[in-house]
DNA sequence: TCTGGGGTCCTAGGACCC
DNA sequence: TCTGGGGTCCTAGGACCC
């Protein structure tokens, strides 16, 4: 009997949310379609069709049979939001994630937009995970659309490099939603993560130790799970482009460009080494919401708006906490201006609290302290330091905690003319 | 015609304690 | 009297990821 060696695996449904939509809109298939953008109503296409054409009464069972022509285009869209998902239709254009759809209007006007449904990914992300673990229990979970599996005891998951069992949960999963994705296979995480794209889409790849010189060392740095712009741009800088390239340097040299702990962890990485393990279970640190409004908002002049959303952003983390049984003693804020520039301030309670009223008065406190001359362009509420509901005591989570004066916490602001006093 | 929302982790300085 | 560490908590910002 052979030696079972560790094989992790990637998982990565393809362009998952524009996908689910084809599901529900299997006309659209093999036509460009962005997902993104604004606040459209999930009802919109049928009440035009009705106002179109009343005596049809188009109801939510004729969703396949619309016509195509009914559907909004990426050229009719004005004001902001980008793309989360493309299908490989539209990529072809050159529009993809992260991308504002101003700019991919122009790219490709005739694309058909579609607005976000979370409550229907998360169905399906909910159904193809509970695929996984019941062909290969030992999954983490990485956000909708991605998971790591240990392949390593799993029956199957030793054959031709974890290929079978590749194949087996790819199938297990179109069988069951008429989803394709594509699965990486390698001795780690970070191995897995660069091979699963490889094959896109509805693909399989295989990595072992011995493929790092030929098959990831030709790679952009960037591919690495964790270089992003910044850190891509400084190796540029410093005349390192490919993942080969950064395993000429010597550690000494990493360190003094990146830091003990960056350039020890560049070192390791561009190696092909990676010890972390598969995490089955994680709490959370934080919750928050967020909202980017239609248009820039001043403190002064548009206060009623900004206090009414305040409010209702510290209504929203207060029910998240809620529902998913947490409370917390971190309370924070961010802006955004209408330049960009982000900015936070939280502030730490001496108890836990999942309350709204205590989230609103804290954020507001936040609030005073940061300038408000700039118009903003997003605002967000968010609660850190989380720990489950059910394992604080009731002295370190009094009910309601409310600060007995304004005096008595926080720097004081006052004579700012561009800070506080407006919420 | 610019650039979402929800997260995690790291760094760095200051306060405070031992 | 002067000097010095280490450890933890808090806060702000930033990089990065999905």
């Amino acid at each position: 009997m052979s030696e079972k060696i560790r094989r992790i695996a990637h998982l990565d449904m393809d362009a998952f949310y524009a996908s689910v939509e084809l599901l529900r809109y299997p006309q659209l298939k093999g036509m460009p379609v962005v997902i993104g953008g604004g606040r459209r109503s999930e009802d919109d296409l049928l009440g035009r069709l009705n106002a179109a054409q009343p005596e049809r009464a188009w109801t939510s069972a004729d969703l396949a049979r619309i016509p195509v022509d009914f559907f909004p285009r990426l050229a009719d869209y004005t004001g902001r939001g980008v793309i989360t998902t493309a299908t490989y239709a539209a990529r072809q254009f050159g529009v993809g994630s992260a991308m504002g759809l101003m700019k991919a209007a122009k790219l490709c006007p005739q694309a058909i937009l579609l607005p976000v449904d979370f409550a229907q990914y998360r169905h399906y992300s909910r159904t193809f995970k509970a695929i996984v673990t019941e062909i290969a229990p030992l999954m983490e979970d990485r956000g909708v659309d991605e998971v790591y599996i240990d392949f390593t005891d799993v029956p199957g998951g030793q054959r031709e490099g974890g290929r079978v069992l590749a194949r087996l949960i790819q199938k297990a999963i179109a069988d069951a939603t008429g989803l394709t994705c594509s699965v990486g296979v390698a001795p780690n995480k970070l191995l897995a993560k660069m091979a699963s794209e490889f094959n896109k889409p509805n693909g399989i790849s295989i990595v072992f130790e011995a493929d790092l010189q030929p098959k990831i060392w030709p790679l952009a740095c960037r591919k690495i799970n964790g270089i992003g712009p910044k850190a891509d741009e400084k190796l540029q800088g410093l005349g390192v482009h490919t993942i080969g390239e950064l395993a000429e340097k010597d550690l000494q040299w990493l360190i003094d460009h990146f830091g003990q702990r960056t350039g020890a962890w560049m070192h390791d990485v561009a190696r092909g080494h990676d010890e972390r393990p598969i995490v089955l279970e994680s709490e959370p640190v934080s919750m928050s919401r967020e909202t980017s409004f239609e248009r820039d908002l001043h403190a002064v002049r548009d206060k009623a708006e900004l206090g009414a959303m305040f409010t209702d952003l510290c209504e929203r983390v207060a029910d998240d906490l809620q529902r998913k049984g947490y409370v917390g003693k971190t309370i924070g804020i961010k802006l955004k201006y209408e330049d960009f520039k982000t900015v936070t301030r939280d502030q730490t309670l001496p108890s836990y609290t999942a309350n709204a009223q205590t989230i609103r008065q804290i954020a507001g406190q936040c609030l005073k302290r940061v300038p408000l001359k700039q118009r903003l362009r997003l605002l967000g509420v968010r609660v850190g330091t989380l720990a489950r509901a059910d394992s604080v005591s009731a002295s370190e989570s009094p009910g309601e905690y409310l600060l007995p004066s304004r005096e008595t916490s926080g720097p004081s602001v006052s004579g700012d003319s561009g800070t506080g006093q407006l919420f």
